[in-house]
DNA sequence: CTCCTGTATCGATGAACATCAATGTCGCGT
DNA sequence: ACGCGACATTGATGTTCATCGATACAGGAG
């Protein structure tokens, strides 16, 4: 795994402004940035990443996400999954409980690209 | 069309994080925000947010994103319909054109809501 | 070793979506 | 008026996706 998700060029983080309002986004770039907003782009993974990232720990036991919401827990698990494959949570067992934890960094990487703060 | 798309209190806006970092998203707000990442969460959608937000003008002819991509014509107007109906794009019809512009405020508001910049 | 419990995977089902060809609609020129 | 060109809408098709029940796979308790 990269040590930035989405792999930013110099150019494209020093930019004044973000990335998609400076240039055209290249074929290569929309391709690896659209899975990371697909997986946001869904209520209860919204959701899901909100407890997780707004959690005074940092991590939240499956076992407390599932209680959240009147979801299967089968559908819990394979929201966790889509948000950990694309790499916005980090996931760490301990005994018979998981753990998830954001990837604080990669929402960031994906604000600053989509949007961030405009002028000089 | 409310003033700002995804209508955050003061609290929200001037929290020191995103909301989504900061207290778990309420069901409403996150039912609201899913359909903007959504409409961005594909490669093309981005792609032609993109080209529209960056360009000079602020305006971009449809004619012209009809011949960036290699999509039929009804392809590209569905897209951009999409990004449309969400209150992405704005739409003006001058003559036999259509120019779409980018709505940036939208984009600075969901990019705040789901990372923006963390510290205090 | 054997249950029980927490979590992930599998398989199926219905809904949503991206895409295109065909058609419709609206302005402009002739 | 007529026809052409720009764009939108419609209908159809194959794919992706959210959800669930059933099942598999741990690890701890007894």
């Amino acid at each position: 795994m990269p040590k930035s998700l989405l792999e930013l060029t110099p150019v494209q983080t020093a930019a004044c402004c973000p990335p998609l309002q400076r240039e055209p986004l290249t074929v290569e770039l929309a391709e690896r940035v659209a899975p990371l907003l697909k997986a946001l782009a869904e209520p209860v993974r919204l959701r899901l990443m909100s407890l997780i990232a707004s959690s005074t720990d940092g991590e939240v036991c499956v076992c407390v996400l599932s209680g959240a919401f009147q979801l299967s827990q089968p559908t819990i698990s394979h929201h966790l999954k889509v948000l950990h494959d694309v790499g916005l949570l980090e996931r760490s067992k301990r005994g018979v409980w998981v753990y998830y934890k954001a990837r604080t960094a990669a929402l960031a990487d994906v604000a600053a690209l989509i949007g961030g703060t405009k002028d000089a």
